[in-house]
Parts: C-alpha cells; structure tokens; sequence
DNA sequence: CTTCAGATGCTCT
DNA sequence: GAGCATCTGAAGA
C-alpha cells in the first residue's frame, strides 16, 4: 500500500505542504477504502508562527499532537462541530503541521457523499457537488475523521494515510496540469505579522 | 453570483 | 466567558 514515509514529512513544513498537493489520502473504514486527491493545504509553524496552536512551543493537552514525531495526524474540533485535519512535520519536539484545507474524490464518492450529505452522489445538487471537498470541515466529514484519529501515524497504513500518486491505487487520471497558487492562510486574523505569510497553497484555474 | 445568521462545544484564560 | 485554521441554507442582487 506503500504510504509516504516519516521522511516525508520531517523537514520544512512550508515545502511539505508544497510537495501535499495532487497526494492522495487513502483511509479505510469498515473494510471499504476511500480517497482523495489534495489540492488546498497550509503551512503552520510554532517555532514562529502566531497562527499556529503551538506558538512559541506552546503545549497543551490539545496541542500535545503536534509536538509528535512526524507523520502522525493532528487533528482537532472547531467551531464546536467540525474537525480539521493536519500531518504532522519536522522532526520530534519541532510542534508544526500542514492543515488539509481540500481534495478531490478519487475513489468512494458514493460514501464520501453518504458520510457528507445522507445523499447518493446523483442527488445532490450541482452546488453541492462542486463544493464537495473545499474545506477543511467538508474533507473531515467526507473521510469520517473526528478527534477519535488524533494521533494515529501516517506511516503505517492502517486506516489513514498518503499515497503517491492515484497509480498507486491502480487509478489512472488524467495528469495535473493546474498550475501551483500560493497565497495567504484563512481564517487566521488574529495572528498578527503572521496573516500575512504566504503559507496556503492549491491548485488555480483549470 | 453574493452576503449573512446561526449552529454548537471544546479550549484556554 | 470569549473565541475559534467552519459550514449551511436562505435570501437578495
């Protein structure tokens, strides 16, 4: 099945979550296995980085993930009733992440739309269909991940990890051919000099 | 297409 | 008690 390695993920976290656009998360639930390509992500740092829950090593029962070795998954609730989902990077005690702010569906769409919406993919409505997976919440519900996968690492394949390419899974797609956007994070403007840090990537216009 | 209110509960001060 | 790395449906332009 062949995840991405730890190595992937310890190094510079603004490069990783660079290199994260058109990887595939790959998670399993209840024997079928579902994925997306990712196409929106962002960079949070807390050696530096005011946005980030763990500025300034900051470490919190929350924030205790973040300080892990990397290619576990950070993730946490906001807004009282939806979760986001981070990989963690750098090297252990080094508290940074990349957040997965969007994907496309690659495999299990039909539960992806079940797990999102109750619906089949046939019903939903042409703005639900275009906005499936543009935002972090979106994402997290579609792939059934909640604060129950806080922790789990990356690297072993079990029921969340990264793949490659859509190869991988034997799917082939036509190659990406959208260029790589770069721009400021969302969401974020409490965070001082911070909301300024061209730290958001994804893929611009078709 | 756009704006907007409301939902809902954990986290940290 | 305040704020939050958000989403949805409804209403308006």
């Amino acid at each position: 099945m062949a995840p991405l390695p730890s190595g992937f993920y310890d190094g510079d976290t603004v490069e990783i979550a660079r290199r994260l656009l058109g990887k595939v998360i790959v998670r399993e639930i209840q024997g079928e296995r579902l994925a997306c390509r990712i196409t929106e992500t962002e960079a949070y740092v807390g050696r530096c980085d005011k946005a980030c829950h763990a500025y300034g090593y900051r470490k919190t029962a929350r924030t205790a993930t973040l300080f892990a070795p990397p290619g576990r998954a950070y993730i946490y609730l906001i807004y009282g009733m939806y979760h986001c989902l981070n990989f963690v990077t750098e090297p252990e005690g080094e508290p940074a992440a990349v957040l997965i702010r969007g994907g496309e569906p690659v495999l299990g769409t039909e539960t992806m739309a079940r797990l999102r919406f109750g619906k089949s993919p046939e019903q939903l409505t042409p703005y639900q269909k275009k906005h499936f997976l543009d935002g972090p919440g979106k994402l997290c519900k579609a792939l059934a991940l909640t604060r129950e996968e806080n922790g789990l690492d990356l690297t072993r394949g079990e029921t969340l990890w990264v793949m490659d390419s859509p190869k991988d899974l034997g799917i082939v797609l036509p190659p990406e051919t959208r260029p790589i956007c770069t721009g400021k994070r969302i969401g974020i403007d409490y965070a001082e000099e911070a909301v300024d840090f061209p730290w958001r990537f994804y893929y611009g216009q078709k």
